[in-house]
DNA sequence: GTGTGTGCAAAAGGTTTGCAAGAAA
DNA sequence: TTTCTTGCAAACCTTTTGCACACAC
């Protein structure tokens, strides 16, 4: 299976063993063209339904929190009962679709550069994140 | 007791009754000149410091959540394992302080206007938050 | 063999809900 | 008296934890 040597050496390089859960993580998440925004819930199912086996949620959470942790996943900062990961780590910002519960990455053409004039004191800027709030149009209220 | 009043209006208003909890809660929340943020918890915890007298646990979501209903509220995108609420509801952004779990308003002086110059067809933009992660600096692991 | 990772079930923590009692209109 | 609100406890849901077993090295 040549597309998991990748894998296999990602998780090498940064201390983390490749054991056959991780590895399975690994292709849901990053064998992919497109961005995948997702929360927990949506990669356990996606586990269930994709794979034919069963990873315990425990491990799903270890997993994801460890991948975070090396900088292979970005969580976004939504108020939402639940937390969403995102496999694209690069600098960017996103539209939430209210009606879906769906997050939409910004294209670099949507949002200038966000210029930060001041900053707090003592303090260190870690991340600037734009969210876009959208609904479908024809309902007033919001 | 004069001051009270106007909250008997506001909340007479939009047709909440004015009850004791929710005019306490009042109170507590808009009896300030700075902006206020905070989290159920500080709340609560806040009823129980300053007023002689417990509100239930229900009953501060219930009122939170009604406000927040009403627009006297605004709840702002944190990811966190709780909801944090602002008393500020005119259209700003902020500075989360990470060491701290901190909410701060940015000043009309730290960020120009974001300018979106694509949506999503068939949406409408509800509304643009932008949130500055900060933590103190002498630390450079993330 | 040693240390790390996994899986299960239980616990934790924030939030919501159902319902009976109480207060406002 | 009718309707809305409160308060309590239980329920709910996501996330975390403890620990025994299994796997990677």
């Amino acid at each position: 299976m040549p597309k998991n040597i990748k894998f296999v050496e990602k998780l090498w390089s940064s201390g983390l063993r490749p054991t056959r859960q991780r590895l399975k993580i690994c292709e849901l998440l990053f064998n992919r063209e497109k961005t995948f925004h997702f929360t927990i819930n949506d990669l356990a199912s996606q586990i269930s339904a994709k794979l034919n086996e069963k990873i315990s949620l425990a491990t799903v959470y270890n997993t994801v929190h460890a991948f975070k942790r090396k900088g292979y996943l970005k969580e976004i900062s939504i108020n939402s009962d639940q937390s969403y990961f995102d496999t694209n780590i690069t600098n960017h910002h996103h539209f939430f679709d209210e009606d879906t519960n769906e997050l939409i990455d910004c294209d670099d053409d949507v949002i200038e550069n966000v210029n930060i004039k001041k900053n707090i004191s003592g303090k260190k800027i870690n991340s600037v994140e734009v969210l876009i709030k959208v609904a479908t149009d024809n309902q007033n209220q919001k």
